[in-house]
DNA sequence: AGACAACACTCGTTCAAACAACTATAGTTC
DNA sequence: GAACTATAGTTGTTTGAACGAGTGTTGTCT
């Protein structure tokens, strides 16, 4: 301890990694607790966005792989994850006669009805994992994670 | 679009959860990055920590479940991981004959090679993860981290 | 000293993630 | 219009994460 200059440089090698473990380790913290509220229902909360996403476009529905790529995180076996949801009925599938090529997603009452009865456990999760920050923190948080990951994020619908 | 207050409230529910849904995906950027280095040496990023642990107290070992209770994320399956470790030779483990309920584990010389190959790859990965920004951003995110995730963080050893 | 509880893992099993190879359909070119 | 290319998913296989039950070891209590 004699000769740091801050007391980072003694368990880090470097400022970015730095953060770059605290991140790590804040998502894992959150996501955690989020996983308490989507588990005892038996989906995960890469299903559950699936599920809003679905619940945004209803009654339309979407392309197989457009979800894959509006998922927040990478989502490269996006058949078995619908797979999972179609066989607990919260989704359906068609494949359009003017396009076979595609197979087109949409949610059902069933799934309408999930997103209901986990809204509000789920507001109470997130009023829990970030409700002790005020409302400036969490606009700085957010601002400075979308620059953050902004140079790596090259879709076509950013919600940024 | 007639009614939203920030548009914001268009996608989400709630500041917080726009915060968490940033959270997720921003490390997920990130982490796909790492993954980049880690992946062609045979390695995962909790494995990396693990040797990262190791060699900050080498040469002294270090018993299993308190690595477990170290790790940046939850590691319930830590006994699977350090046998991959042994098994390519970048630990160690002895069972002291003073309390044989134990297991201590140290990291080897090629567990200390292969940190060291690894280190200058990884510190590129790191600034071009999060080089752009400056440091005071840098630090404000760091801060913001710690914060968020402070009420959730009960550790022996929290480096926050 | 024998019973019992606490500790420190370990193992069995199930489930999800990742990557690549593959199939089916539609559009394009010569 | 036959071959070629692009599109849109799907399937196979391997690997890692998660959870809980089980094992061996030590300390404690009477």
């Amino acid at each position: 301890m004699s000769e740091g200059k801050k007391s980072t440089q003694v368990k880090f090698d470097s400022l970015e990694q730095e953060v770059y473990l605290n991140l790590w380790r804040t998502y894992d913290r959150l996501r955690s607790m989020e996983d308490e509220v989507f588990g005892p229902r038996g989906i995960t909360s890469q299903q559950y966005n699936v599920l809003r996403l679905l619940a945004a476009h209803h009654p339309d529905s979407v392309p197989t792989l457009t979800i894959a790529d509006r998922m927040i995180s990478k989502a490269p076996d996006i058949t078995r994850m619908l797979d999972k949801l179609e066989a607990s009925s919260f989704i359906q599938r068609t494949r359009p006669p003017e396009n076979r090529r595609m197979v087109l997603i949409s949610i059902t009452s069933s799934g309408l009805a999930l997103l209901g009865e986990i809204a509000e456990p789920l507001q109470q999760c997130h009023s829990k994992q970030l409700g002790h920050l005020d409302k400036l923190e969490l606009e700085q948080l957010g601002s400075l994670l979308r620059r953050a990951r902004k140079p790596h994020d090259q879709r076509k619908n950013p919600w940024s």
